[in-house]
This record gives C-alpha cells, sequence and structure tokens, in this order.
DNA sequence: CGATCGCTTCGGCCGCCGCCGAAGTGACCG
DNA sequence: CGGTCACTTCGGCGGCGGCCGAAGCGATCG
C-alpha cells in the first residue's frame, strides 16, 4: 500500500503557522539575509551591486530580489534600465535587527581574511543602522547622553528637558511629532546593548553626517568619526578619544 | 570540465549574513512556526501536545524541538519522562510577534473549517500575547486607556498619574523596575494596531486572568471575557459590550 | 543604428531538510 | 517486575529551492 499523503492537508493548512513561516523563509537564506544587512543603510542598492557584494550570479540575485519584494520585503523603483531596491519601511529594518541581535553568541570571530576582519571590526567599531547610528560609538552616545541626563530611560525613552536644549545647541531640530516614536531604543547588534533610534536617533545621525562629524567608509555603511566629529563628542558628550577611534589591532 | 565550486568560499562564508539566517531558518518551516506561535501563550508545552496541535508525527516534532532548542529559541525543562518546552524569554516571543505582524496582509481569511474558523474568530477577539493581552480586546483597552489619558503615548509609551492612581483602585501593583520596560507598544498582529505590553502589560493581563475578568478558552490561548469583566471593563475604561463579546456570526 | 550594459528568464543540476514508521530507551505504575 | 507511556533515534524517501550559465530584452550611448 502507498503511503498516506504527505500531509493530513486540513490539519495543517489552516493553521495560523504559514503567515510566519513565508516571512521568516525570506531570511532563511544567507544570500538574502546578506542582501537585507546591506539594505540597513536605509539606501537603495541595485541587484548588480548586491549580487557583487554577496558573491552570487546577477541573475541569482534577481532571483532573490524578486522574492523579497513580492513578500514585501523590500520595495523597488525602476529607473531606466536600473532598478533600485531598498528596505519597504523602517518596520521591516527594525525586525531585520532584532533577528541579528538573537543570533548565535559571536561566531567566535575570527574571521578568514585580513580584509573580511577589517571590514568586520569597523562595522563593530561605528555603523549606521538603517538611518541612525550603532556599533561601539552608537552605545557610546547612548551611554552619555544617560549619564549626563540628556535622556530618561524611565516610562520609556525620552529627551529630558535638558536633552532638548542640548539637541537646540546643536541647531539639531527636533522632528515634528508622527506616527514613528521620537526616540526609541535599538538593541544593538554587536554590542548586545542599546542605541538610540527613532525619529530623534535618525536626526542626531543625519545631522552628524551632514555636519561632517562622520564620514561613511566606501559604499559600506561603516562609518569613521572624523577629528572635527571626535573634538565635538568629546566637548558635547565627554567621548574619549580611545571611544572614538577604530581598534587599530 | 567540472563546474567550478558550488560557492566561492571565501566571499561568502565570512559575510554577516549567516547568523541571522540562521535563527531565520528556524522559524521558516510552518510546523516550527506553528509550535512558536502556540507557545507565545507563555507556558510549556509537552512534544507530544504540540505534535498533536501541528498534526505531525512525535517524532517529527522532536525533531524540530531540538532545533529549536539548540538555536536558542526554546528553553526545556525535564521532569522524568516529561520534556517541557517553552519560548526562551521575552525577546523571542517579540521577535515572533514581530515577524507574524509583518507576514501577508490577511490570507482572505476564508478557513477550511467551521471549527478552524471559530478558533480564528476567537483568537481574532482576545487572546493572550506570551503574557499580556491581544485582539480586539487588547487593542480596545489600550484605546480606551489612551482616551482617558491613563496612558501617554509622546515621549514613549508611559502611564500618567492618573494611570498609576487607575491601577493602585484596582489593586494592581506596579512591578517593580528591572530591565523590562514598564510598558511597551506590542503590534497586534490581527488588528494591526498596538496593544500594551511590557511589565505593566503582563501585569493587567496576569490580574484580569486571576480576578476573573477573563478565562483561558480550553487550552489555546484565546480568551473570553467574563460577565465580570464586561461589567469592569464597562465601568472603568467604558468598553461597551459590542467590543466584549465575541462576534456570533 | 550597432554596440553595450543592466537586468531578466529559462533549464537543469544537486544538496538540504522535513516527513514518516519502526525500533529503542528510560521513567513510572500496578 | 512486566506493561505502558513519553520521548528519542535511525534509515530512507522525496520535494523544495538555490545555484549557475546561456540566451533574451529593453534602455542608453556613441
Amino acid at each position: 500500500m502507498a503511503r498516506p499523503a504527505r500531509r493530513p492537508a486540513a490539519s495543517r493548512a489552516d493553521q495560523e503557522g504559514p503567515g510566519l513561516a513565508s516571512v521568516a523563509r525570506l531570511l532563511a537564506d544567507g544570500t538574502r539575509a546578506t542582501f537585507c544587512l546591506a539594505l540597513l543603510d536605509g539606501r537603495a542598492w541595485t541587484p548588480t551591486e548586491l549580487a557583487r557584494h554577496a558573491g552570487v550570479a546577477p541573475s541569482t540575485a534577481t532571483e532573490h530580489l524578486n522574492a523579497l519584494v513580492t513578500g514585501g520585503l523590500l520595495a523597488e523603483e525602476r529607473q531606466g534600465r536600473h532598478r533600485y531596491v531598498r528596505l519597504a519601511d523602517q518596520q521591516i529594518a527594525e525586525l531585520i535587527e532584532n533577528l541579528a541581535a538573537v543570533a548565535p553568541p559571536r561566531p567566535a570571530t575570527a574571521a578568514r581574511t585580513l580584509s573580511a576582519d577589517n571590514r568586520r571590526r569597523a562595522l563593530a567599531h561605528a555603523r549606521t543602522c538603517y538611518d541612525h547610528l550603532a556599533g561601539q560609538v552608537g552605545v557610546a552616545i547612548a551611554d552619555a547622553m544617560t549619564a549626563r541626563d540628556l535622556v530618561d530611560w524611565n516610562r520609556g525613552l525620552h529627551l529630558t528637558p535638558a536633552g532638548e536644549q542640548w539637541l537646540a545647541d546643536l541647531a539639531i531640530a527636533i522632528p515634528p511629532t508622527t506616527k514613528r516614536p521620537a526616540l526609541r531604543p535599538c538593541l544593538d547588534w554587536t554590542e548586545r546593548r542599546p542605541h538610540l533610534a527613532g525619529a530623534i536617533g535618525a536626526a542626531l545621525c543625519a545631522h552628524a553626517l551632514k555636519a561632517g562629524w562622520i564620514r561613511r567608509v566606501g559604499t559600506t555603511r561603516a562609518v569613521i568619526v572624523t577629528p572635527a566629529g571626535r573634538e565635538l563628542l568629546g566637548a558635547r558628550l565627554g567621548l574619549s578619544e580611545a571611544v572614538l577611534t577604530p581598534d587599530p589591532h
């Protein structure tokens, strides 16, 4: 006698599972995961760039991107013969960060190649996380602002009056209230400690880039703190040179 | 000539992807996803219960549970010939809820069988989400507390003084401050709108169960509002009968 | 208007992994 | 101390899906 039908059909299909699983499956592939982590920089990438970044053929990248767009994780824009993809919205970005934060308790870190190790170290030092700052520097800023009573973690993370003044002194406008929370903790993927996200986290990061406190490294989402940035963050937040300088190991 | 090595090896393995992907892969299977959603009720289940719930053989359930435990998503406890599994911590629970919230824009809802449809409707009406209340009732409570200025969404979600008094009147103790946020919005998976989570959300739910405002339906995480609960929520929050009664359709 | 370029489609290969039933193990019960 | 029960291990099957290269297609550029 033939073995019974692979699945009792009714018993599974009407479960609540599939929705969740279909989203998770999109992130369950190493290549697609690499794409999504790259897109966490908040910018739009082309299929070719992503393919090169992940080390797969362009045709493979196309297939993955189609799946991610169809699944609602990515948004796309077509311009002439170019296609640009980016994360669909910041809810997706948060989801990916959360997922990464749950990941294995440190993969023992020993990277295969020297350049890979440098890249990894640069990302751990300072990077953008979608639209705000993360890494050792991002966490250090959050810590310093907490220590100076510029932000308060009781009753939800929020700016203190002193914090509002601090931003005003730097000529950073507080974004108008929208559905997006003004200030929100984001669990840092490398540090396992929270840094500042939300509209104000984003404004701070945008200002830091515009004012030249930090600069992107190549096309990655790693950033370095410029001399001007070091001076300013030292003066305004008491951050030490050591924290603001990439580990030269 | 043989085709080149499946993957250029170096180009991929040292990427940041795998960590994220390995976690996502655990949730990418329908059966494992069904397990995790069941475990969102915050209780410990046995492999046999989960196998029956998901419609698979016990041996299959064992394999999945081993994977989930090894991956850190579940915690287990052994007692004699029994094994109990539960979600590892509430960070995992949040991750799963977030993932479910991103899932497809409603699977057109038409359930296969009558009982499945009733189950679905009961869950959509009111359920526990790990350790707090969700569903139409959970969202309605959040809305009512907002309308009555018991909670404030500016500068992060938090209780107002009136909210503290309101809890005190009901003899609900505010849990001591810990690393866990006191009050936190949790995006509702069916309503797509936030309900109340965090330590206070959990305390409220625990109290509601203990005081008999709500009661679990069988062994699912669906709950119904008792007559006593209807009266109390009507009096204290102005919730209407209609909201508190499951859709009888 | 031919060459190029970025992206896509297609066919085919192959490994991974979810599934089951049968048999094994250890706890518990009468 | 035999029987039962919860759970586990194992072998084997079969499908899903990620990968590539070749070929196609439309936009753009000289």
